[in-house]
RNA sequence: UCCCCUGUAGCUCAGUCGGUAGAGCAGCUGACUGUUAAUCAGCGGGUCGCAGGUUCGAGUCCUGCCGGGGGAGCCA
């Protein structure tokens, strides 16, 4: 194969790599073929960009390849570059060489014409090939590597921490059981399943959040950031819910709310950004197809001074508003997904950070403020969404942490060893958690998180 | 889990008052001297999600189940 001699298409229409007259070798999928007696155009995408590079045919009857070549067909080709002589595109590939590599059929599935998202999942395995999901899938690596990017920049490191776990982070929802025992037969003792026997001598889950143990590693690296995936079974069914899901999950020693909510503006900013540069043309194309908005959005994020709220006072702002909510407010809810959108969309109109939650409606580790009743949480808002990241100043003092597990009604004996970081050196800390596939929805305009994902797992579907 | 919508050709959909199945695209065949999701002509294509019920007769009305979508809750 010419593996090592081949051009990617991006390397000839993007970063014009190839001059005019230079012999060219292409692979790629067919994504078009137009024939007519004296002239044939095949539009080749190689998944190396949105564009196709249109390869010309001046003699077809002397390629008799081409009557199997359709939608879908892998093929090589070989053949000069050269000037295009109509509109659309600015070279072309005189074609010398036409090889069929893998054809396909009257029952390729993907025609054309635009399909629906919703039959493009049954089809998993082949929507990559779309402009739509092609474009997903590039910008979902570039992302990726933005994340990696900006914490090695800033000197953190990036930590595993366990995916199979015997200890549930508090609240974060409903988990999948890992187990090996025979479902219909398991042992029982004392009218219990008896876990000792199971594989691990344990019951353990596939973790919800690796946060506790990113905490451990905070807390001799430094600064550290998990960025992998997680799970939860809650039988949700809606657009911006999977049941496994990648998150992006920096933890800070030395680090109060404050500056850690100045961390998370900076993420954002720094993907945002990201995207817009280096997946220009991948955003324009979710511009026009997707949502003709989004690249206004990030530019308007980008630009803007994140607002910093109290909690107390966004009740405040909720209270004096002329809109009616479904969910009545007042001191001590926890804000719905309507009370979000309105801070950032109605009064703001700029993301918000929301911070200072009464300490009743969030988690065990957040640190308690000299209040007593609220606790060092943030939420980053954002237009069009609502909630984007939800963080915390972890509770660094033992006394007070183990006194608030008590309260909550929490099993000491399975934290023992995240009380024994409070024993030992504790120091302030804090931290968040972004879903990286809901960043990608922001970014995209794509509308479903099941569309954002290669090959999403939701309650009843798990395919492919 | 709750509320609303929805399921008809490979895809996207129409189908009126209950009267026996239709369009575009895709596919196939042919035409065409540079096309751009080419164009033009012709052809084939259906277990109307599944099961039951009402009726002389059900794609259409009713019940149940299953699938899909939107919203809410839970959350990231």
């Amino acid at each position: 194969m010419d593996y090592f001699k081949r051009t990617r298409v991006a390397d000839i229409i993007l970063k014009e790599k190839v001059s005019v007259g230079q012999e060219t070798i292409v692979m790629g999928w067919v994504r078009t073929a137009r024939e007519s007696s004296n002239v044939a155009f095949i539009d080749i995408n190689d998944g190396s960009c949105m564009g196709n590079l249109q390869a010309v045919i001046d003699n077809p009857t002397n390629f008799p390849a081409l009557k199997e070549i359709a939608t879908g067909a892998a093929i090589r080709v070989a053949g000069t570059l050269v000037e295009s002589p109509a509109k659309g595109q600015k070279v072309e590939l005189a074609v010398k060489e036409l090889q069929l590599l893998g054809k396909a059929d009257n029952t390729y599935p993907l025609q054309k014409k635009r399909h629906s998202f919703e039959f493009l999942r049954e089809i998993a395995h082949l929507r990559p090939r779309t402009n739509t999901f092609g474009a997903v899938g590039r910008l979902r690596s570039k992302i990726a590597y933005a994340v990696h990017k900006f914490y090695q920049e800033r000197g953190f490191y990036y930590i595993h921490t366990p995916i199979i776990t015997a200890s549930d982070c508090e609240g974060a929802g409903d988990m999948f059981r890992i187990t090996t025992l025979p479902l219909n037969q398991a042992p029982v003792l004392d009218g219990h399943i008896d876990f000792n026997q199971d594989f691990f001598a344990a019951e353990t889950f596939l973790t919800v959040s690796g946060q506790l143990e990113a905490e451990t590693a905070a807390l001799a690296l430094g600064d550290v950031y998990t960025f992998g995936p997680t799970f939860r079974a809650e039988n949700s069914n809606t657009s911006r819910h999977a049941s496994e899901f990648w998150m992006i999950e920096p933890e800070m020693a030395f680090c109060n709310l404050q500056e850690n909510m100045q961390i998370a503006t900076d993420f954002l900013k720094y993907l945002f950004k990201y995207a817009l540069d280096e997946c220009a043309d991948e955003m324009n194309f979710f511009n026009s197809w997707i949502d003709k908005t989004v690249i206004e959005t990030l530019t308007h994020v980008i630009e803007s001074d994140f607002v910093r709220l109290p909690y107390t006072d966004a009740i405040k702002e909720l209270e004096k508003a002329k809109v009616k909510f479904e969910f009545p407010v007042k001191w001590g809810i926890d804000l719905q997904t309507e009370h979000e959108r309105y801070i950032t969309e109605q009064v703001f109109k700029k993301p918000v950070i929301v911070y200072d939650y009464p300490k009743s409606i969030k988690a065990f580790y957040m640190r308690i403020n000299d209040d007593g009743k609220t606790v060092g949480a943030m939420d980053v808002l954002v237009p069009k969404i609502g909630e984007i990241i939800g963080g915390s100043q972890r509770e660094e003092r033992y006394d007070v942490l183990k006194a608030h597990m008590e309260e909550k009604g929490l099993n000491l004996d399975t934290y023992s060893w995240y009380l024994d970081l409070r024993q030992y050196g504790t120091a302030p800390h804090s931290g968040f958690g972004l879903g990286f596939d809901r960043t990608l929805m922001y970014i995209s305009g794509m509308a479903n998180i099941r569309d954002v994902a290669p090959f999403p797992r939701v309650p009843r579907w798990a395919k492919f």
